[in-house]
DNA sequence: GCAAAAGTGTTTTGTCTACACCCATGA
DNA sequence: TCATGGGTGTAGACAAAACACTTTTGC
């Protein structure tokens, strides 16, 4: 299968590292689990696993996120290689860390009790295993940044949400605080979202409207000039 | 070395591949090089190169560019992680990307000959092996939205260069033109750079002075906020 | 003196920011 | 009726965009 001249090379294991944020209405949190192998088993550690032979890079890291969560089509972006000679102390690994959104509430108590797995918010990471602190501080910039030109934050909450909801996800990401006013002026203003005839009414007595992303209505602005604040 | 219970998994050969970037006073140009080795000798490709035991990916990176150019101290970042099963038909590979930037100058002609290398306009890229153009197409995008943020425009200028030099950068990368004066205005009022008592004489009877990029000045600022047009 | 690029200000436009009150509702 | 969060407009500051003429100098 593979050609001669190649086969002088040295070879590589290679890992998927995954970065799950999620979003409790408050903080945006990271899902850690204790790690099961040696070395450092028992420690805090990202969601991994070993790419195969037989699958790429991109498969391997959504096979590790759907063995986790048991969710598919969940937003995912490749973050950065993590290649230093000696990153894991078990052997030269080569890792690609991938960062992924998923709502908070679709991964359940019983998936946590059954992997052991714990949100953390970004605040308190507690000691990780590796690079892996690394990886989630350089995935925290990534989503700061990408945020700004791109829709992805509605990953991160439920499909109907209302305008309060959006604006604490953004404070959250940008670790800020906004003005409601300006906040919904400009959100608006971007066409890209439904109102709904449905009202959160859980949180005030008077209700909020809920919105939902509106796909369609993004995909036909030109992506250049599109500014999420 | 390895630990026992990393053993069962499969391991790869990892190349690094980079996109070369040149700018010769009117367009970006990247550097590509006849490929030395089966499969597809012959075509041209990224400059690339194998992943060894006793180095990280960053260090095979900036082997592979040495090793092309003689230079060190070249602005290089990691682009991307190319994983597909099968990107490369001569075996499974995966790919790790950097684009680099360099003074076109500062690469003889004697160093192309050596090697077999071209430069290309980005708008005249040749049928190249395997996803390489795919690389080029996604550097050329980092390359655009990194300028405007951060000043690794001054990598692709000699030492010593003039507004309209710069200017005539910054129209090349994003592919459009720019308002003299307000150009002028904008990047004066960043205060990074340092106008000299010279002035260049070729390119008109009135010589327009020289500037450098003051990297002292540059750190001064909060890098939060520095917007590069 | 003229051709060719260098250098320089002002006005207009739009965008971002700051800021406070009334509304609807359930208890 | 009152406590709670929901929803809305305006004025000033600032930044971006449009726009054209004078200067210098080698030939």
């Amino acid at each position: 299968m593979r050609i001669e001249s190649y086969k002088i090379h040295d070879s590589f294991l290679i890992a998927v590292d995954c970065i799950i944020f999620g979003f409790d209405g408050k903080e945006i949190k990271a899902l850690l689990v204790k790690r099961a192998l040696e070395p450092e088993l028992g420690k805090w550690s990202l969601m991994g696993g070993f790419v195969q032979k037989n699958e790429s890079v991109d498969d391997a890291s959504y096979r590790v996120l759907a063995q986790l969560t048991g969710l598919s089509s969940i937003y995912m972006e490749q973050l950065y290689c993590f290649g230093d000679v000696d990153r894991d102390p078990g052997g030269r690994v080569i890792s690609i860390a991938y960062f992924a959104l998923i709502k908070i509430d679709d991964y359940s108590e019983a998936l946590m009790k059954l992997h052991g797995t714990k949100w953390f918010s970004l605040s308190k990471i507690p000691q990780l295993v590796f690079d892996h602190k690394q990886m989630i501080r350089l995935a925290k910039e990534r989503l700061q940044q990408k945020v700004t030109n791109h829709p992805i934050g509605f990953a991160l909450l439920p499909d109907k949400f209302t305008l309060q909801q959006l604006q604490a996800l953004y404070e959250a990401i940008y670790e800020t605080t906004l003005d409601k006013r300006n906040f919904t002026r400009k959100i608006l203003s971007l066409n890209i979202l439904r109102k709904l005839n449905e009202k959160e009414k859980e949180s005030s007595r008077k209700g909020a409207f809920y919105y939902v992303f509106d796909k369609k209505k993004y995909e036909k602005l030109d992506k250049e000039g599109v500014s999420f604040l």
